[in-house]
DNA sequence: TATTGTTATACTCTATAACTATA
DNA sequence: TATAGTTATAGAGTATAACAATA
């Protein structure tokens, strides 16, 4: 079969997501990097920023201005560990898991739109070896 | 069943097979635009720059230096259009084609190493989705 | 006057290095 | 002295706007 790159193709894709969420994002006036942390604190808190950069594959230096916009507008709590006043704890508060609730359950929706363009089993296998291929 | 977002794990991907591109290209002395330019006019000569810029998702201005490299290399034709001199007809010359076949060929294959991860089955389904939710 | 290609410039994003505070 | 976080700066990549040639 005479197909494009594999890389062209998912390069492609990624584009075409990012097109989608970005309007759902902006309606919440949440940053795509913002919401990545939102995500990420979603799952747990967090013990220091460098160690949340790394997980979410951004450099310690650029998540700086976007701890100080989220903690500024009240979506997460930014302290001093007491045991070792260097490190910052990190978590959402009510209010930014809230605001990660929305946005998440509204890029699903966007997302599984366009997923029911394909057949259900090709649905099924394409999500399954897209985890498979994309390792942390 | 709790996945990372679509886009998330798509942009993951999309580094991971950029990360394995990079070296085979580089080996050659060819960066990735360049790369997208042999491509694109693997599939025929192109009939000015701008539809060729459009075409593989680039700026015109971005171009400029991609194909002033690539002529100096004589890898491609770069030449006036008789019928009318503000246009650039563009197109492989043998070398060229020589250097996108090889490149190709050895990125197919880094390609195919990574899919044969998964069964059958789903590499099937897994390339077959990831044309039709791509379009150009 | 409109269009293709080119150049110059500005802007955004990202990474590097230096600095502060805590240990 | 070493580490977490922060700030300042520089670099790459990209887009915007002005320009030259041709129609």
């Amino acid at each position: 079969m005479n197909r494009d790159d594999l890389a062209v193709l998912t390069f492609r894709l990624s584009r075409r997501l990012l097109a989608i969420e970005q309007p759902i994002l902006d309606r919440h006036g949440v940053p795509m990097w913002s919401y990545a942390v939102l995500t990420a604190l979603s799952e747990g808190p967090t013990r220091s920023q460098a160690s949340l950069a790394t997980a979410i594959g951004a450099d310690k230096t650029r998540l700086i201005p976007v701890l100080d916009d989220l903690q500024r507008r009240g979506l997460i709590s930014r302290e001093p560990d007491p045991t070792d006043r260097r490190v910052r704890l990190l978590s959402l508060t009510e209010s930014g898991q809230r605001i990660h609730g929305t946005i998440h359950t509204e890029i699903r929706a966007a997302e599984n739109a366009l997923l029911s363009d394909l057949p259900q089993a090709d649905r099924e296998a394409f999500v399954r070896s897209l985890i498979r291929l994309s390792p942390r």
